[in-house]
DNA sequence: AATGCGTGGAA
DNA sequence: TTTCCAAGCAT
């Protein structure tokens, strides 16, 4: 028995949804993929990356066998690289437990690293056919002005709460086209802040639309401010190399490829400051030399400004004191180290001053 | 349960 | 320029 209200989603659905690379591609792998790079991430962003990303690692054994560094430079940019991690050992994990096919189950999805509730409904909907909401944000932003729920939408209970009402109305055997309709409507018509509500093909049913407060739904908890951190880096030179850490596994940009560095403390100067780092991370004594450019990054928890400097060893060979690794690298290299935005960006102003002479 | 985890686009 | 926040997951 399929709702009004759902034969209005996907009727709407038939003639406007967006035409993405990952649909119409009966290739569970490929949801699979778009999935992971559709974490947090919109689709705008994802396109151009999941298209390279199926040519280099056209299934899951392909993924399975390369190297982790080679995961995480194609990955580069995307931000949220546990993401490339946990789908790189997924692809592992296929192939050794599921014969290289993605598994059908939420229960067996869900086992794989880096899939949630989300990520299992999506793609066995999807892919798969199966009768399941798959609870996003834009989902939930959604069903939230059609119930007009007060509850916190990122509660236990409103979780709860929105997927019994999501279930009320799914349609039986239409499942991923109904979780990517309501996916298409909260990212065109049913946005965060002035939803087209005139264009909207729900608008009849939706409770928060009659009562005029549908910018106050979802109820979200409020933003914490965050705070900012100077930061130094050292462009570290010796025969022509330079030096790259590589970040422990674990944490903000693990696995990352970083110039050598980290947060000035009060009282300090920057030359101070990244002396001090080049001895405790490497345990060598440097001289500051010339600055290499600031560079200003917001993360989602922080705020960075970085001083880069050219620095000079004086004494003592680095050792990787808090990296996971030491490299001495050419700079043509420099590209096949995955690296997040900064230090990228100081990498191609360093190629391009190294090509400038 | 609360927090940490990237980046880019829109307003 | 600043603020918000987007197809979540792991711990």
């Amino acid at each position: 028995m399929t709702s009004e209200l759902a034969a209005r989603l996907l009727q709407w659905y038939a003639e406007n949804a967006r035409s993405l690379p990952w649909r119409g591609h009966p290739d569970p792998y490929a949801v699979l993929v778009s999935e992971f790079m559709l974490q947090q991430t919109q689709v705008d962003t994802v396109i151009p990356y999941f298209n390279a990303w199926m040519e280099r690692f056209p299934d899951a054994a392909s993924l399975a066998a390369a190297p982790v560094g080679d995961v995480l430079r194609q990955w580069e940019g995307l931000g949220y690289y546990s993401r490339a991690r946990n789908l790189h050992a997924a692809a592992g994990q296929i192939c050794a437990r599921f014969g290289g096919q993605v598994p059908a189950e939420v229960s067996q999805l869900e086992s794989l690293p880096g899939i949630g509730p989300y990520t299992a409904r999506a793609v066995a909907s999807i892919a798969f056919g199966a009768d399941e909401l798959a609870l996003d944000g834009n989902i939930r932003r959604v069903l939230s002005r059609l119930a007009d729920m007060a509850l916190p939408a990122r509660s236990k209970e409103g979780k709860a709460a929105l997927t019994a009402f999501g279930r009320q109305h799914l349609p039986g055997g239409k499942a991923g086209d109904f979780n990517q309709a309501l996916m298409d409507l909260g990212a065109t018509l049913c946005t965060p802040r002035q939803p087209a509500c005139g264009r909207c093909p729900l608008a009849e049913h939706c409770a928060a639309h009659a009562l005029g407060v549908e910018e106050a739904r979802p109820v979200l908890p409020p933003r914490k401010t965050v705070p900012h951190y100077i930061v130094t880096a050292a462009i570290l030179q010796r025969d022509g190399l330079i030096l790259l850490a590589q970040r422990k596994p674990d944490g903000l940009l693990g696995g990352m490829w970083e110039f050598p560095g980290g947060k000035q403390q009060p009282d300090e100067t920057l030359a101070d400051c990244l002396a001090r780092e080049l001895q405790e991370e490497l345990g060598v004594e440097a001289a500051i030399g010339a600055p290499f450019g600031v560079y200003r990054h917001a993360y989602t928890h922080f705020k960075v400004t970085l001083h880069a400097f050219f620095c000079t060893l004086m004494q003592g060979e680095p050792q990787p004191l808090d990296a996971a690794q030491l490299r001495w690298v050419q700079p043509a290299e420099l590209r096949d180290f995955a690296m997040g935005k900064i230090d990228r960006q100081i990498a191609e102003n360093l190629l391009a001053q190294l090509k400038e002479r």
